[in-house]
DNA sequence: TCTGGGGTCCTAGGACCC
DNA sequence: TCTGGGGTCCTAGGACCC
């Protein structure tokens, strides 16, 4: 018997339109929607008010990032293209992102969270995971209070917590009451609570599943949990379909990590118009080119170094491609990574227009371990003088 | 006028080794 | 000379998440 645990998942409301809000109070209760690149910072007129763009005013190819709840009133969600979100909400204020702004306020967050509670997982910018299980006898809504308090306080934001046995019913609960709400769910809740949801609130169950499930008849959680597993296997990877009998009766071990190494460090971008290959020959080679060094001095910052290089290709109907390459020695050095990219760029026959370019470190240690595995070779010779 | 940028995890085939 | 199965690494692609 597993011992009982609690989770809390707790997720800032609006996240980067709220930290925005901050900083422009007038826009308070208007639809603002964060995203786009190059959108100008708001001016001053000459009565000394700020001036705003709107969403009409945007031409390019960026998507939303966050928006209001106001905004969402409106029909413009997060990842919407800013040219179909004008259409919807040409007077929405544009503000563009500023993570350097949202980083912060994600530190403050998760400071005041972690001084109450230290067994935090980091989900992101705006997203965390609790291990609560060391309060299963206290009074759960006012430690709930407690922490939400704390992130007020320390930030003048709100957030919405959901408290649960594990770590997916404690997300699908942070969303049921949001804004700036508190849910607890108990186990027996689980059939009148989580049932009657679609699957798609499941993390994990994406727009592809969602649509495959739906194509089978399965369209609540309910559903899926009545559905046979050999029915499932029958359609999906025996692993993935064990995964979805599991989580549709609420079922999910995954501990509460507080640490865990990178994997990947990648940089990419999409150009403003899709670039031909031999046309804009110059303006893609120096593109690669910044892309390999700005990976370098990101890997160089965090003290990583890779022995896998990859890059990205997206072309002007959207189809992607990868190549990469796994190198001999690990390394930081933005003339092998480019080397090393180009080498794979050499494996793609170009005969579309481009659309994005992306590089991409893997396979990581830490520089220092690196190091360490391989001393120089003087000081080898004593050990091998000694043989 | 569709569709950003940064990630994680999984699958699957082939190479290669034991 | 032929025939195995298991394990790991490399490469490519895809689903999903924030």
């Amino acid at each position: 018997m597993a011992t009982q645990r609690l989770v809390a998942h707790l997720d800032m409301d609006a996240f980067y339109a709220s930290v925005e809000l901050l900083r422009y109070p007038e826009l308070r209760g208007q639809p603002v929607v964060i995203g786009g690149r190059s959108i100008d910072q708001p001016t001053l007129d000459h009565s000394g008010k700020r001036c705003f763009a709107r969403l009409q005013q945007y031409s390019g190819r960026g998507v939303i990032t966050t928006s209001t709840y106001e905004a969402r009133a409106l029909g413009v969600f997060s990842g919407m293209g800013l040219m179909k979100a004008a259409k919807l909400a040409p007077q929405a204020i544009l503000l563009p992102v500023d993570f350097d702004a949202y980083r912060h306020y994600s530190r403050l967050f998760k400071q005041a969270v972690t001084a109450l509670t230290p067994t935090i997982e980091d989900r992101g910018i705006d997203e965390i995971y609790i291990d609560l299980s060391a309060y299963l006898s206290e009074n759960i809504y006012i430690l709930a209070q407690t922490i939400k308090q704390a992130v007020y306080d320390a930030t003048g934001l709100t957030c919405s917590i959901g408290i649960a046995p594990n770590k997916l019913l404690a997300k699908i609960c942070s969303d049921l009451n949001k804004p700036n709400g508190i849910t607890v769910l108990r186990e027996s809740d689980i059939p009148e609570k989580i049932w009657p949801l679609s699957v798609k609130k499941i993390n994990g169950i994406g727009p592809k599943t969602t649509q495959k499930l739906a194509d089978l008849g399965i369209i609540s959680i309910a559903d899926l949990a009545k559905t046979e597993l050999s029915i499932l296997r029958l359609h999906f990877g025996g692993n993935y379909a064990m995964w979805l009998h599991r989580v549709s009766h609420g079922l999910d071990e995954r501990p509460v990590t507080t640490y865990s190494e990178p994997k990947s460090i990648s940089r990419e971008t999409t150009f403003e118009q899709d670039l031909h290959v031999v046309r804009h020959r110059d303006q893609l080679s120096a593109i690669f080119t910044r892309l390999c060094h700005s990976l370098a001095s990101d890997l160089e910052k965090k003290g990583y170094v890779c022995r896998t290089i990859s890059i990205k290709l997206r072309f002007d109907d959207f189809s992607t491609i990868t190549r990469d390459i796994t190198l001999d020695a690990s390394t930081a050095e933005a003339t092998l990574i480019l080397q090393a990219a180009r080498e794979c760029l050499r494996r793609i026959s170009l005969k579309q227009k481009i659309r994005l370019l992306g590089v991409k470190a893997s396979t990581l240690s830490k520089k220092n371990d690196i190091d360490l595995e391989e001393p120089p070779l003087q000081s080898l010779l004593p050990l091998i003088a000694s043989e």
